[in-house]
DNA sequence: GATGAATGAGCTTTCATTCAT
DNA sequence: TATGAATGAAAGCTCATTCAT
């Protein structure tokens, strides 16, 4: 027994705490977050329940902590927005970026994305409504007429349901989203020009 | 008016199973499927959780009574379509009346928006599913480009993104409206211009 | 109007009792009296369980009630059985006419049988009881060896046995019905002959 | 006894799961188990209705897992039973084992005896058929008449009426169980003699 | 004779959580 | 680091029963 090679015991220790957060997210967003019970967990990592209350002080825990540690990018990405000036060159790389962002971190996005309900009573709830407005404060001129306004929000909504419903669309899956993310730089592009137009 | 304010009891009798639906869709909506119990529905009509038990079998035929009920327009609007010609008028008009239909009956699309993970799990997750890909095929010439397909698509989520985000865009609410639809037709019509000058 | 043998009205009443009751007994034979519900009841006479308490004040009454109406002739039976001399030839009888009262109410005893611990916290635990001991005390002789006595109550017991298990032994019905009368008897007279024996 | 007054609280340490089987069989052949509620039996034991579902997942298992653990005796005695030639000796063997195995564990006897109809839509239901007639099959000469196979059945019955029947009639209680046994193996003697004969 | 609507009590089961070891 | 044992609260659901109509 030993230590040699490994062994499954070995190789654990330490990682046991990301081992919940996996098995538990890949849980949440199959099933939705309050069917997936922390027995069911634990069952999957052969572990007791009560392990898990040794690394998370309870179930909201699991899933806020999954966001803190996945959604950094989202939180740089409109760090550095903020920053840039109002350019379409800008809106084009949030829009580009966000879709990478989405894309590393897909389980967690589609967690968000299909248990909204429960995520707004969530601790994290508002903070996703806060990278939301602070996502459209980038993308849209707060002078730009309704209908432009609409399309930044669209554009940011189409690299959204991009995860999902493409999904039943057929086709190679990386030619899937470069076609979803020209379509949003496309409607970003469209509510700038017009923008332009106005402002001259 | 006959009998003036009719004191709450007597309207009671006879529209029991409306009020149901009435007071389970709102907290469905406002909180979750899961999150919204029995006894809180009966609690809110003051009647007891039994009662609810004679005018539905179950927790899940309240939601899915209430999808029966509100959802005839969105299959007339389906089979509507397929019947069309695959001309942009009909394009137009599809993405019209889904806009018209999805206002009609907000809360209970408010809730399958949210409750996602819930809905699939659900009796109606096919359903919904299924209306999904009608108006897809509809919507979408075959043969286009994966873009174009794409860009139609999008326009059907614009429309639900319409209903939830836009909330918190400034603004009257009947202007939001138009300028939503108004999104949505340009990108339907972005994509069926672009086929034709394909089949050209 | 006046009372003419039968006319419908007639007729049909107390026959939605008789309904009522064979349904019941069907049911609580088949599944027993607790994991039958009276809405179970109700559905298979299509009529609303309201409809039952018309007839029948509580569940269990209608349970007491076929007790009543089926039983009569065991309590015949050991009316006529107490007023007899301890003849073998009594014996012989109480065992013959028994045999013939259970198969006349098989449904009812088969419940009764397999619903023990039921009956006993009915009200109509208690008479049946009291026909076991009252039977008993026809068969017995007080001063037999205890192993005659045994013999006595198995012969009863033969014949309950020979309504249940005997249905798979393979063979004619009838002459397994015979073949289980045969065995009773032969105990019966084996009982009686020794206690003869020993009197002399 | 080492601790004196031992303390409850001490002693329940680690036997909760045998507590839970002894208290819930007690109440299973006293009133039946539909009529037992989790709710009774873990107030008889002082811990909470989860407390239970700690140690079994369902209230089936509760009584599935008495059976498996207190039948052992009987299904060894039918193996035995059937690599054995068809002798008397076998058979007075097994009308002698199995009137043991039964006194062994009277309760659950009591109250699969008592319970038929609910036993036979638990899943030990099967089980308790395949046992009657495992039995039956070695007791009986399948060419025997039929009149000495409804004896040898009625063997096994009588030891089964001992058990609970007997219990009114008066007498020393060991006493009674050899009478029973007597009869019982009286009873399998004839049935096998008549075979005899009509073999020579 | 029967129904429609409802109730009160209770049931089995599940869940997140705790804590001594 | 974890487990074994347990809890309190609540959930969905069923049942026998009632009563005005």
């Amino acid at each position: 027994m030993g230590g040699t090679m490994d062994g499954t015991k070995q190789q654990r220790r330490g990682n046991t705490r990301q081992r919940i957060q996996d098995v538990a997210l890949g849980l949440f967003a199959e099933q939705g977050y309050e069917k997936t019970s922390l027995r069911e967990i634990a069952e999957r990592l052969d572990v007791t329940k009560a392990a898990l209350y040794y690394h998370f002080k309870t179930k909201e825990e699991i899933i806020v902590s999954l966001f803190e540690d996945l959604t950094k990018p989202i939180e740089d990405l409109i760090e550095w927005g903020r920053r840039q000036p109002g350019t379409l060159e800008t809106k084009e790389e949030i829009i580009r970026r966000y879709g990478e962002a989405l894309a590393g971190a897909e389980p967690l996005f589609r967690f968000m994305q299909e248990n909204q309900a429960t995520v707004r009573e969530l601790r994290i709830g508002d903070t996703f409504k806060d990278w939301m407005r602070g996502l459209r404060d980038i993308l849209i001129d707060p002078d730009a007429e309704l209908v432009d306004q609409v399309r930044s929000v669209s554009a940011m909504f189409t690299l959204h349901a991009g995860m999902f419903v493409m999904r039943d669309l057929e086709g190679d899956s990386e030619k899937k989203r470069e076609a979803v993310l020209e379509v949003a730089l496309d409607m970003i592009r469209q509510a700038h020009e017009h923008a332009r137009h106005k402002g001259d």
